[in-house]
DNA sequence: ATATACTCGACGAAAACAGTCGGGAAAGCC
DNA sequence: GGCTTTCCCGACTGTTTTCGTCGAGTATAT
């Protein structure tokens, strides 16, 4: 398990979309914008999260990303491996008794543990939870009109696509539309 | 807080520093052969792990590092802290209110939850219970000549310092000082 | 048709990582 | 003193990862 900046762009990333997706698909456009993430890096960064099923694409107009399953059921150890993948294996290919003998290259095993502790740490945090603890801190979500509050039980909800590219749609007011 | 190989390996060699400094201090050069990091890295390391006082230093023959506090006293995140220093700070530089207004820059709020979480577990491993957890794994710490049984408990042991560069103070049987 | 938005691959600069090298400086031992 | 051991430090290098750009392409809705 590693955990870096790539790592933490994932996980913000979805918490963002987890926050705003009842209002049917959020553009990755949108994203960029909220959390300062260059488009094209999230685009790479999503697409590993697609091919890991933990969101899913609409395209076309009034498109863009919604969660592949219900928040709560997402972890962030999940979100982190989607994109780091290559777990690098403790130098010594991960195969036993790597120096010949029983005892020896015990770098895997002294590792080994910390890591499980890790991976079962970062299994135990769900979506859902980060998600509630931003609401709880008051976090503003722009643009919800009020639409029914099944935050994700409800299957694919899909409202009336409003495509306003400039108006309530971008982003509350200030202008930041200019680059 | 980032994890990668780096503090990896700062934590496996202070566990194996752990294991073995009842035998009075541990040279940087059989912690290089028995968890194959390389020495220089080592010393790179060390010296950051010293300069925060998780470890002291004794110079010339027979010496090496000892713990700078008791294991139990010691947790995997300030090792990686240590090791790792510049915790990047999301973008904004560390500022509130990044943007100028208020509910702005969630990017810093929505990693913090998760990146404080990450810090409270790795906070709440102490050094000792990986070491208790090799121990208690079997693991085979070579040349200890039945020293004392008080692990972490005495002060600073310091037994006579053996100086026999290529007998028991060795590597425990196998020819590894070939190279 | 056209605009929106995802999809994919190649490319590139900058940083971090992992390691090397060479010269020191303190401490013990002969 | 001279020798060895060991830590100490800075500079340097090659590789990988990060982060981002660009351009072309595909599906979809209006």
């Amino acid at each position: 398990m590693r955990l870096t900046t790539k790592g933490r762009f994932a996980v913000t990333a979805m918490i963002d979309l987890a926050l705003r997706q009842n209002n049917g698909p959020v553009t990755l456009a949108a994203i960029s914008q909220r959390q300062q993430i260059s488009l094209s890096y999230l685009e790479q960064l999503f697409g590993k999260l697609r091919r890991h099923e933990l969101v899913e694409s609409t395209r076309g107009p009034g498109g863009g990303y919604t969660l592949g399953r219900k928040a709560a059921d997402i972890t962030v150890a999940d979100i982190i491996v989607s994109v780091d993948e290559p777990i690098d294996a403790t130098q010594c290919g991960g195969k036993e008794n790597c120096l010949g003998e029983g005892h020896r290259c015990m770098t895997h095993e002294l590792w080994a543990a910390l890591n499980a502790k890790m991976v079962d740490f970062l299994d135990s945090v769900s979506l859902q939870s980060l998600v509630d603890e931003q609401l709880a801190k008051g976090v503003v979500v722009e643009n919800a009109p009020m639409i029914k509050r099944a935050i994700s039980s409800a299957p694919v909800v899909k409202p009336i696509r409003v495509n306003a590219p400039n108006s309530v749609f971008a982003l509350g007011g200030v202008a930041l539309s200019s680059k």
